[in-house]
DNA sequence: CAGGGGTGTTACCGGTCAGTAACAAGCATA
DNA sequence: TATGCTTGTTACTGACCGGTAACACCCCTG
């Protein structure tokens, strides 16, 4: 099983420290192969280093796998500023762009999901590192999205925000199955109308 | 990494033939640790059999996992049909029913979400034998939903088969970062909410 | 009784897994 | 020039992976 790879800018620059090389390689593989199918020597060779390297940045894969969540729950909450910034004081402004991005997002074929859901799927030991981190990041996603949906003064915003998180959920995990072509295509269209029906 | 499994009935019993003992253990184990996670030796010894005699009824892993999903395809496939059974010449009861089954699949703490969608996340390899069968159950699964929801008379058949459809498999997701007391537990509330939008 | 198909047992194959020990080489600072 | 830190290299461990060969066994049917 060959694993797919690209030559990321980042982990070909031997300027860029070999810790950040890692991280990079670990983020490609991981999300593109799935964590359980990349081994440490092949994150390794992707970031143009070697396995002792590695382990003297990381103290197991786990922690690998748990720093490269940490990342990305850290990219999505800046995501979630640079839209508040965009849109100042509005948040149904903030609400369109979120949804807009999230459907651009789920028909890219490039793209293959949450990689925290997915990793929630792979991982289901209850005390690996990794659980902790999911665990946060979604929850910190949906009370980000409590609070937008509250600021637009939707009527019941939890359950507003809920209908708009699962509607996402489901999007990004279907596009798998069904394809980014299915029911998946139509989300804006979809949350826009969950939204009027709140705002009524 | 110990695996979690318990001792099924019909595994145990060894009046059942070897490949049905096979494949209910290879079941339990696919589903609770992932299918990455088991090795075959474990899969035959929770079956009370051994390696020798899986391969000569399965041709590979691939084959045994394939033939797991296509086992629960049927499954759901009876369910529905049981559905239409219980509720003849009632696409509302029926579609009540549905979500009904649904919550309560996603709020029991002993599931971990749809198989095959779990699967599609930890197999992205394109020619893997399982991805056939999960790229038809899902389009089967949605087909069913619309032809449902066409039956109520709902106004847009197919955009509010697919509203239910992400929303059902968002909170399959994510009730395994979330935990099932989250956004999933009203999944009953939100579905009847869509489907009397749609009926308006 | 003879035969044969399904099953169990053991040992093995080559390969990969995560993780480590020991040592050489580079490179900066002092 | 000498120090000390970071990195590279090679080789290795013990375990597990999917998959197979060879052979003994049991039980049902003829």
């Amino acid at each position: 099983m060959s694993l797919s790879a690209n030559a990321l800018s980042v982990s070909a620059n031997s300027q860029t420290p070999p810790r950040e090389r890692i991280l990079a390689a670990a983020s490609d593989l991981f999300y593109r192969n799935g964590i359980r199918a990349v081994g440490v020597e092949a994150i390794a060779a992707a970031a143009g280093t070697n396995k002792m390297t590695l382990y003297r940045h990381f103290a197991s894969k786990d922690e690998l796998v748990a720093e490269y969540l940490r990342r990305l729950a850290g990219d999505a909450g800046h995501f979630w500023d640079g839209l508040a910034a965009a849109h100042p004081g509005n948040p149904r402004a903030q609400l369109r762009g979120w949804l807009a991005a999230m459907e651009a997002h789920v028909v890219d074929t490039e793209q293959r999901g949450c990689a925290l859901a997915n990793a929630a799927i792979e991982l289901p030991e209850k005390d690996h590192p990794a659980r902790r981190v999911i665990e946060q990041f979604k929850a910190a996603q949906r009370e980000r999205l409590i609070a937008l949906c509250g600021a637009t003064g939707a009527d019941e915003p939890e359950l507003l925000a809920d209908e708009l998180f699962l509607l996402l959920e489901g999007a990004r995990v279907s596009a798998q199955s069904v394809g980014p072509t299915g029911p998946a295509s139509r989300l804006v269209r979809m949350g826009e109308a969950l939204i009027a029906a709140h705002l009524s």
